[in-house]
RNA sequence: GGCUCCGUGGCCAAGUGGCUAAGGCAGUGGAUUGCAAAUCCACCAUCCCCGGUUCGAAUCCGGGCGGAGCCUCCA
């Protein structure tokens, strides 16, 4: 086995061969804690959480850091609108994001360091810089100097003359636009930490270096991130890290693509009020061949009755899913399609790839998932197993048995190491999953071929080869982080008991005409009930009921 | 203007030089079922356009058209 990843320094696939052998560092560049997490957010913890997943199965030791910036300039801006200290929203903010990521089974991160309690090491870092004469003092703030580093620009592949740097006030005091802060001064009432300079605070940058290699070390192996950030935050990080140590920063960077919103009815974090009057306000302006103009013309990907007729909203059809446009309603979203559902919905598309977001997508990959739950329910029948109870196999040496005779087994094989193939290459995680698919009918077509679900007890022998072909089924999904629980079970009414014992009545009335063949009246109770969501499967062991999808 | 990326069936999406172009959703036909549901089987694309390289290209090169991102805060 072979792993590579594509490395955005050297732009191609490389083989992977961490820094110290078996072990893996990787850093995460986490949010800005000041409002709360939209999906967009979610792309890159959920990649890199499969990703360290699939890591440790391949025998890494593997530690991921994800950071949090929890003092920054649009922090200080939410604090001031709300009247509230600055690390007050950071708490409530981060508290957001740990809740969505729990809720999307993210819980591989082994550090989330926070800046703030970083800033003795920001500040050695910055003194460091300006010791070798990287950057410099000037009135109150600190930049680093772009000039002095050969290499500026490598990873975005950009000049150090085309950059037009960061306009404001501050950039008065830079030696040349390039330039950026490492310490930003304070000013009246803004949150400060003493430092040579004066009280302020660190600059964008420079706490994941000052991170990185208080956690990682001078050099770690996987950077990560979106595509975003390569410009110009990651190049500053290598800027400051490279000039300070004078090796290597990172060996792998690993940029994620990036979500859209894809329809009006999927806009992600629903519509605040700032969205609204925002996206008014570019429609009335649109004058055709504007930009809200051209917005508009563009036919909805996910079209809906409701996002036809909203047309205001079309203006904000194509942008792209920021922080500064969208907010809130993950949390909504999740309740709605379920943790599961989102986590294989951004699976399901190679990581470097543009996701375009709609929830009509997210609910047609949710259809698809509902296969692998209908087949672990049977299991359940042949067995009386519960998948996600099954223990997986967590290393890939170990998943690895001879097949015999055993027909399944010898396909669970294969497909087993064609799905292992696709993550070598890459981390292609959508080709993968169609792996999945594929065995999971082969499953299905076991327990037909042998009719497990009847007499499953006289079939030892053929339950058992099921068995170790779901135990392949298991051990793979469990690479992506899916299936780790079974899905909360929709009953009718909600929890209103009183509707439940009204189902079960119908049931049995059901079962009563049936008995007797009175399939006119059976077959009204069905239909009758199909068309309130409820779905109704006769099987040889009795009749079923959920509330279908 | 500079720097990237993308364009595969109705929709989503793998594949990036060579067997019959994965898989999912939707659809159609069949098996099964009292009828359904679930499941299984079958059918459903020559890869935006033009030109080139090659024995051979969705896959490489050039041009065109269309779309996205970064260059300012952004996962």
């Amino acid at each position: 086995m072979t792993i590579r990843f594509y490395n955005t320094l050297s732009k191609q696939k490389e083989v992977f061969e961490p820094v110290t052998p078996g072990k893996v560092g990787i850093y995460l560049c986490g949010p800005t804690v000041y409002k709360p997490a939209h999906i967009g957010h979610m792309v890159g913890p959920v990649i890199f959480d499969t990703l360290k997943r699939f890591l440790v199965y391949n025998g890494y030791e593997v530690t991921w850091v994800v950071n949090i910036t929890d003092v920054d300039d649009k922090l200080i801006a939410q604090a001031n609108e709300r009247g509230i200290p600055m690390s007050q929203v950071a708490t409530e903010m981060t508290m957001d994001y740990l809740a969505n990521l729990k809720s999307l089974g993210v819980d591989q991160i082994d550090q989330m360091p926070r800046a703030t309690d970083y800033m003795k090491e920001i500040i050695a870092f910055i003194s460091e810089l300006i010791a070798g004469g990287y950057a410099y003092a000037s009135g109150g703030d600190v930049f680093f100097d772009v000039l002095k580093d050969d290499d500026y620009g490598k990873l975005s592949n950009r000049s150090v003359d085309s950059q037009q740097g960061e306009g404001g006030e501050a950039a008065s005091r830079k030696r040349s636009p390039g330039d950026f802060a490492l310490w930003k001064s304070a000013k009246a009432g803004e949150p400060a930490w003493d430092s040579p300079w004066g009280p302020g605070r660190p600059g964008w940058h420079i706490e994941c270096s000052a991170m990185s290699r208080g956690i990682l070390g001078k050099t770690f192996d996987i950077h990560g991130g979106g595509l975003d950030l390569v410009f110009p935050h990651h190049e500053n990080e290598i800027a400051q890290s490279e000039s300070c140590h004078h090796q290597p920063m990172v060996k792998y960077w690993l940029h994620n693509g990036l979500m859209r919103a894809g329809s009006a009815s999927g806009k992600v974090g629903g519509k605040s009020d700032r969205d609204t009057a925002n996206a008014g306000a570019q429609a009335a302006a649109g004058a055709p061949g504007t930009e809200a103009g051209t917005a508009a013309s563009t036919p909805p990907v996910g079209s809906t009755p409701s996002a036809a007729s909203v047309p205001e909203e079309q203006a904000t059809v194509d942008t792209k899913i920021s922080r500064s446009k969208g907010a809130g309603g993950l949390a909504d979203l999740i309740g709605r399609q379920g943790g599961d559902r989102l986590r294989f919905f951004l699976l399901r598309t190679h990581y470097r790839s543009t996701i375009v977001f709609s929830e009509e997508e997210v609910a047609e990959a949710g259809a698809g998932l509902d296969t692998f739950h209908r087949f672990f329910e049977r299991y359940t029948r042949v067995t009386g197993e519960q998948f996600h109870e099954l223990p997986a196999v967590s290393r890939r040496v170990a998943g690895e048995f001879d097949p015999g005779d055993d027909e399944l087994a010898k396909e669970a094989q294969a497909r087993r190491t064609a799905f292992l193939t696709k993550l070598d290459d890459d981390f292609n995680t959508g080709g993968a999953i169609s792996e999945l698919f594929d065995w999971v009918r082969a499953l299905n077509k076991f327990v037909d071929q042998h009719q497990l679900e009847d007499q499953p007890a006289s079939k030892a022998e053929r339950v058992a080869s099921l068995r170790r072909g779901v135990a392949t089924l298991r051990e793979l999904s469990a690479i992506l982080g899916l299936f780790r629980a079974a899905p909360p079970k929709a009953k009718a009414g909600g929890d209103d008991a009183l509707v439940g014992k009204l189902v079960q009545l119908l049931m049995e009335l059901r079962a009563d005409a049936r008995g007797r063949k009175d399939f006119a009246t059976a077959d009204k109770i069905r239909l009758a009930m199909g068309a309130m969501g409820v779905v109704i499967e006769d099987r040889k062991g009795g009749t079923e009921w959920r509330v279908g999808s």
